[in-house]
RNA sequence: GCUCCCGUGGUGUAGUCCGGCCAAUCAUUCCGGCCUUUCGAGCCGAAGACUCGGGUUCAAAUCCCGACGGGAGCACCA
């Protein structure tokens, strides 16, 4: 087997090095798609902050369009008023501009209900749509035993006359338009679903102007038709729904465009959805949207995540249908790696303890602010006492020696509760000694808020988020509003200035 | 219960449509080493996977059937 080897070696060395592959972020190709003809759309409801599940729809949908030099157009589905809320449009623009996702092109769904009640008519007089009286458990109780209701078999005039006066505010809540699916059919979507319903709420952009609104399955289908999309994207769970989709464009006569499905997101330890986010803000469990321990955009931003690792991360999660939980861990290993040759160095003492060295040299030194590339410096200037980690205290004896990092060594005397005495010896760098960062006196109180998933198998934790008090050497004053720094030996750390105080928000190690 | 979807190392992912170049990708985590005035980064190395059972085929992660496991839907929410 070696001489095998060594022969390969002179003969055709190639083959015994597999070259490495560089690691790509990149969606596979799209079928059916054209160069310059591919339209995606990202379609939210207006009805909270966007976090990053809606992240992965969006990039997906964004990255697709401009892969193939297409059109992205953002569309807010706004069709249930009882939901759309009007600082959620403005939050969610923000939010996605935040993320670096620039839209060809905006509109409401809202603002096409007209479209929607002229094809809902063009339903009813094929006798493919019917207004349905019924009460809901009724409707539920026939559904399920497929049975059809009195309601089905009216004409196509009857049904116009009363979706008119649906239209008209004739009739109060609980009229649905329906569709005349199929009952009998094994998928349960197409037993007759509810096409319109009246809500009488008024809308946050046409007010009451309208009382009688598109289900999803009805606008999302027409919207994604008419607006010219032709890769629309959405998650798992509306799989089977996709019959009644292309049953309703068939109807109508109205293209058909390629629909795809992928999996949701969801994260070890964290609520990726709505659903699960609204009510942990309402009980006051966490202390808003942008709440560290949350994946809001906001959040994560919070935190110090960058925009360009939710893009990587959410783009080498994939499209598949495959449900899988991934561990936050990924998006900080992106995040690091992007941040670190960029990010300022700082020194930051948590829970510091006090050191008096015994010959000390007065010094004023120039520190840098990064280990290997020119981002500046910074000047210290020392005295006698410092302040060292309680951590690296604990693990120290009377008699070793260590480094202040960048300053020189020093040797402990006498280590007692709240004070360590220790004596100068020497600047020249010692292999094999700690390096430990530190402050003087001339130092800045801060915390650190440092986030853990905020659910552990399943409960919340009460200690998911947690501070750490200490002192930031005094360069940190300088730092401007929302930068992500480096502390040393501690992590990436997010600033932030909240009433001259300063305060940190831990993003990773 | 019924219907649909999914099942690749500890984790995430590529490959599955169109069987062979898969001796299965890349990353992450952990472990070992190098480097480093950070516990970060970088470099090198190690370990680790096609859910199971049948079938088709010269050949199966890939196609077919079945089992098991997970998820979703069964709304006048999206």
């Amino acid at each position: 087997m070696k001489e095998q080897i060594s022969e390969l070696e002179k003969i055709a060395p190639d083959l015994l090095h597999r070259e490495k592959k560089e690691r790509v972020f990149k969606l596979p190709p799209l079928p059916y798609a054209e160069d310059g003809k591919v339209v995606t759309r990202f379609p939210p409801e207006p009805n909270g902050y966007l976090h990053i599940g809606h992240a992965k729809a969006a990039v997906i949908d964004h990255e697709y369009a401009r892969m193939y030099n297409g059109k992205f157009i953002l569309r807010f589905d706004d069709t249930n008023p009882e939901n759309a809320a009007i600082e959620f449009y403005d939050a969610q623009r923000e939010d996605l501009q935040w993320l670096g996702i620039e839209w060809d092109e905006e509109y409401n769904t809202s603002d096409h209900l007209k479209i929607h009640y002229q094809l809902a008519e063009q339903l009813i007089r094929q006798g493919d749509a019917y207004v349905c009286r019924c009460p809901p458990e009724e409707i539920r109780k026939k559904r399920f035993q497929r049975k059809e209701c009195r309601c089905r078999n009216l004409s196509s005039g009857e049904n116009i006359d009363m979706w008119n006066d649906m239209l008209s505010s004739g009739f109060s809540k609980g009229v649905i338009l329906r569709l005349k699916g199929d009952l009998h059919s094994s998928n349960t979507a197409m037993h007759d679903p509810t096409l319109f319903r009246i809500i009488e709420k008024p809308h946050p952009i046409h007010g009451d102007r309208y009382h009688v609104w598109p289900t999803y399955d009805f606008a999302g289908a027409v919207e994604d038709s008419i607006s010219g999309v032709t890769h629309p994207f959405r998650t798992k769970e509306y799989e089977l729904r996709d019959e009644c989709y292309f049953y309703i464009l068939e109807r109508l006569h109205l293209r058909k465009p390629h629909l795809m499905e992928f999996s949701r997101l969801s994260i070890k330890g964290m609520p990726v959805s709505k659903r699960r986010i609204k009510p942990l803000i309402e009980k006051g469990i966490v202390s808003g949207y942008d709440d560290i321990r949350l994946p809001t955009l906001r959040g994560l931003k919070r935190r110090g995540i960058l925009p360009e690792t939710i893009k990587q991360f959410v783009i080498s999660q994939g499209i598949s249908k495959v449900e899988s939980t991934a561990p936050f861990s990924l998006v900080e290993a992106i995040n690091r790696k992007i941040l670190d040759p960029k990010t300022r160095r700082y020194f930051f003492v948590p829970n510091p303890v006090k050191i008096v060295v015994k010959n000390a040299p007065k010094k004023r030194i120039e520190l840098k602010l990064h280990p290997t590339k020119d981002l500046g410096k910074r000047v210290v200037e020392t005295g006698s006492t410092f302040y060292i980690p309680k951590d690296d205290v604990q693990r120290m004896k009377t008699g070793e020696t260590f480094r202040l990092k960048e300053l020189y060594n020093i040797r402990i005397e006498k280590i007692s509760d709240d004070i360590i005495t220790t004596q100068y010896v020497g600047e020249e760098l010692l292999p094999d000694t700690a390096k430990i960062q530190w402050t003087t006196d001339d130092h800045i109180c801060m915390s650190v808020f440092v986030s853990k998933p905020l659910f552990k198998n399943e409960k919340y934790d009460p200690d998911s988020l947690q501070r750490i008090d200490g002192y930031a050497e005094k360069a940190v004053a300088d730092i401007y509003e929302g930068e992500i720094i480096q502390f040393e030996r501690f992590g990436f750390v997010r600033i932030e200035k909240q009433n001259s105080k300063i305060v940190g928000f831990f993003a990773h190690k």
